[in-house]
DNA sequence: ATTGAAAGACCTTGGCG
DNA sequence: CGCCAAGGTCTTTCAAT
């Protein structure tokens, strides 16, 4: 599954282009990368098959809906069996205030990225999901000031 | 610009869906959320002219195209003053490596998650970039094992 | 692999409840 | 706000190269 496909550069193009806006019409693409549109579609299409192309999201702006404050937690966890650590993380990467979660070597287990409402809300996150388990040793807290997300593809 | 645009749960609805598949057509969103297509294409207008709709972005599967390696720095600062921090940050959310930047409060002031081919690759960038910049005191690396982002709305 | 053509589906707008 | 209807555009398939 993690064989390496191979992309040409017309499918490296199309990549970027839906990468930065996976709006665009199908006949845009084809014309930026120069190719008839049915010859695009077949591009994507295999693009596709191939599991390259994973699918497209949209963003939200969820500061301008109520969604004020973003933190990453810096997560210790106890002795490692795999079986409980893993449903930890899964349980975790489902929290619907959950955006990024990192299974990370070094001083942290995991690495959390969320998004909430205000402090009180951060705070019922912390103690009612991560103090509740016993495979967390430590919750350590930062507060986000600014977060990027880029959006590009990395060059060949 | 901050101000609180309000959701109805309809507009919440939408929102969920393309956050989760932003490929949907108008038609399909008109249905899971019951409204004639016509009234549809006017919120999800709406909504982006409000700046809650941001926009929209394909998911490429990296490890597929030979980005197997995945990192999280975290990055010490000295002497924080806030032009050449912001310039610094700036210069590190555009490398086509990086996934995103995080500036934040706590032991470090900079998470950096960052995609790469390999450890040669992954060795460039901390030499070439961080450890060139004298705002960079330290920088501390972890390998990344698993790493999981949600598409999902946060609930009203 | 790429193309052009054709059919059908969809988007998009404007006028009206 | 939401709906219907119509025109115009785009997607999607396929036979041919």
């Amino acid at each position: 599954m993690a064989t390496g496909t191979d992309l040409d550069r017309t499918d490296s193009a199309i990549l970027r282009l839906l990468t930065k806006d996976a709006w665009l019409s199908n006949k845009q693409i084809a014309a930026a990368v120069g190719l008839a549109p049915s010859s695009c579609h077949e591009r994507v299409k295999s693009l596709r098959a191939r599991g390259v192309l994973l699918g497209a999201h949209a963003e939200v702006n969820l500061e301008a809906i109520g969604f004020a404050l973003e933190a990453v937690l810096f997560v210790q966890l106890g002795k490692l069996e795999v079986e409980v650590v893993d449903d930890f993380v899964g349980s975790t990467a489902t929290l619907p205030e959950v955006r990024h979660v990192f299974l990370v070597s070094g001083r942290s287990d995991l690495i959390v990225d969320v998004v909430v409402r205000d402090m009180q809300h951060l705070k019922a996150i912390i103690s009612e999901h991560f103090n509740r388990h016993d495979v967390v040793l430590r919750v350590e807290t930062s507060v986000v000031f600014d977060s990027r997300h880029q959006h590009v593809m990395p060059p060949p």
